[in-house]
DNA sequence: ATGATACAGAACAATATGTTCGGTACTGAA
DNA sequence: TTCAGTACCGAACATATTGTTCTGTATCAT
């Protein structure tokens, strides 16, 4: 990709990513953005439908990036040994969160969490559905099984949300304790 | 109040939940509410200030009158003896929401969930303060207590979620079976 | 060196927001 | 019934935002 597109589209991300961690994402205006990453109106558009589809090409490279970065994980097994139990991709998940790589908990925290968090479920779907032997058997047979599985992914966005509202004071291996305790 | 105020503040509202059934709430402009309310646009901005303080009316009204409806229900209790220990407020929620009185499940149901759900989670969460007897003491000890509190908010929520999104195919009382099950 | 292309900057139409104002019609109380 | 108060209409208005189009310039890959 020519050296200039890949700078005003990076300039682009970083001042919408600056934006966002202090406005509503409805407040923010195009004028705003390009005045921020200094780039002409006419080169933004060139790049970037709306206003909406940058948002979802940001939101697509953070949580691609998270998410590939459990590519080698194991499979999920029940730990008949006495292996520890909790060193799952969720933990890998906090853990990754914690280093706050890409700003992405700036903007979990911020108030778009929303926004994010919807695409962050997206993603943590499809995980779930692959991890579900790890939970509790009881439930399993009882419940529905897509019941089941988002149970599982809303829980994990709420405790991401309830730990990053509470400032991060939590270890990622404490709060993956909550995780799964909860769960 | 005045009735000619009485009658557009009910034009209004309910012009604007047939537009939010249909449409996303961003998407809604002040010039389509008019036009189905058929009031003037002077009149509108008379009543209310902005869009989202209209959808901010609309809410309080909409969930003060749904929390209000539990007002006389019993103090929590562990069920030592074996009375059904589902029949709480939160099968009392779920049947009020069965009903769909003002429409409340088309709003949740709708693009705009994410907006209802803001609402309806914080009064959810002090009525959830009250409740937390109801459920597993092991949890109770385990866990801090703003954790707890909130887990079990954010279940209920995401239950009505999915509960929704499948058509609401289950009775209200297999979907209390399902939220205390997976909380 | 050169042809291709990404860019700035400015102008543009189209749409939405929120305000103002004069005239009309309704309301609640006397 | 009267009457003062006020809610309403509707139209015009300033302002702001969006997304497009254009020309000339600077930068790119080769």
């Amino acid at each position: 990709m020519d050296r200039r597109q890949r700078k005003t589209r990076e300039a682009i991300f970083s001042a919408f990513t600056l934006l966002l961690s202090k406005k509503e994402f409805d407040k923010i205006t195009v004028g705003e953005i390009i005045e921020k990453a200094d780039v002409g109106r006419a080169t933004f558009y060139a790049h970037f439908e709306t206003k909406d589809f940058l948002l979802k090409e940001l939101c697509e490279e953070l949580f691609c990036h998270i998410f590939d970065s459990l590519g080698d994980t194991p499979v999920p097994h029940r730990h008949i040994f006495n292996c520890d139990e909790h060193d799952s991709v969720y933990l890998h998940l906090f853990r990754h969160l914690y280093k706050n790589d890409n700003h992405i908990l700036d903007l979990l925290s911020s108030r778009n969490n929303e926004v994010f968090l919807r695409y962050f479920r997206e993603n943590l779907n499809k995980l779930t559905q692959t991890q579900l032997p790890l939970f509790s058997k009881r439930k399993d047979e009882k419940l529905p099984l897509d019941f089941w599985a988002n149970h599982v992914s809303y829980t994990f966005i709420e405790t991401v949300r309830w730990w990053v509202d509470n400032g991060l004071i939590e270890s990622p291996e404490i709060i993956a304790e909550y995780f799964f305790l909860a769960v």
